[in-house]
DNA sequence: GCCATTTAATACGTATACGTATCATAACGG
DNA sequence: CCGTTATGATACGTATACGTATTAAATGGC
């Protein structure tokens, strides 16, 4: 081991013997994160959509057809995923699929009645979502909180990473 | 439909039009994930040990060997996930299992020197993690931020979930 | 001491997430 | 006009996440 190895491994072994893994934020978002998803499952009891299909639908109700690219930008979605979602999506009827008009390499989805009524029956309890989430913080601090997700989801990413 | 069918569904469609996607603590939340991941693989560059491998590999470097179950309490994890985790870090030789004395049921899981040497190798790039996803915010906000992440996160379920 | 309950771990099914590869089509440059 | 390149969608592989089911073993009640 050369001498600037052994100064990263040593400097490495300190780091990690004072690692606090609960007050990571990468930790925190996944805590967050499942909760999000518990409470979801609490307040929509049972229904058959998920939260991320739940964003879909909405998107398409409100901006109408659209191809799946357009649609995962409108939702900052990878297309890959998208692409599987809208596959799952399709087969249980929530979304239907027709080709683009003009670009044949290309489709658009667009949310079926059965999508709309399934999307319709949890906006109530999803509108609920949001209290629940920020219920412990004072009011103040819902604000401030989102604020603050919002300037790190929209900060570019920055050069030196 | 009854009337009070009718005026959950009236409701429901008024409620939707005016839904804002970008403003849920849903969809912030996967922004702030993607975003962690993204830096992750960037200050990482090829490691072939992913963020949450990272948290169990700290876990077992700081705890010693524990049970799969202890270990999903120690780190917040669900049991299901965590076995398939350790299955595959298994396979990688990041850690190993070995018989529980006692427990017939049970088994003990520990770090591996291969898993110490991949764990070491990405300590220096992950500590600088935090700092580049909090980047955005003042020094004051990073600290206000993390608070509230912890106050929700800690905050025991609410009862009319 | 035996049986019902509980607990530990895993298997299995579904959904998300994303990197890479593939295929068809469109767009473009000469 | 033809070949190269770019783009849209999907397939495939791996990893996470979690509900439910399964199996083995421990535990508690009687």
């Amino acid at each position: 081991m050369s001498a600037e190895e052994e100064e990263t491994a040593s400097s490495a072994a300190a780091l990690a013997r004072q690692w606090k893994l609960e007050n990571g934020v990468g930790f925190l978002l996944r805590l967050l994160e499942a909760k999000y998803d518990g409470l979801y499952q609490s307040v929509t009891r049972q229904t058959d959509i998920t939260p991320r299909q739940f964003g879909v639908l909405m998107a398409l109700l409100q901006q109408g057809p659209m191809t799946p690219s357009a649609l995962a930008d409108h939702i900052s979605c990878d297309r890959n995923t998208l692409s599987e979602m809208l596959k799952r999506m399709t087969a249980r009827r929530l979304i239907s699929k027709k080709n683009h008009p003009g670009d044949r390499r290309s489709i658009q989805v667009q949310i079926t009645a059965k999508g709309t009524n399934a999307l319709m029956a949890v906006v109530p309890a999803a509108a609920r979502l949001q209290d629940l989430m920020l219920a412990p913080l004072s009011q103040d601090d819902r604000a401030h909180f989102l604020r603050c997700m919002r300037l790190i989801a929209t900060s570019p990413p920055v050069a030196d990473a």
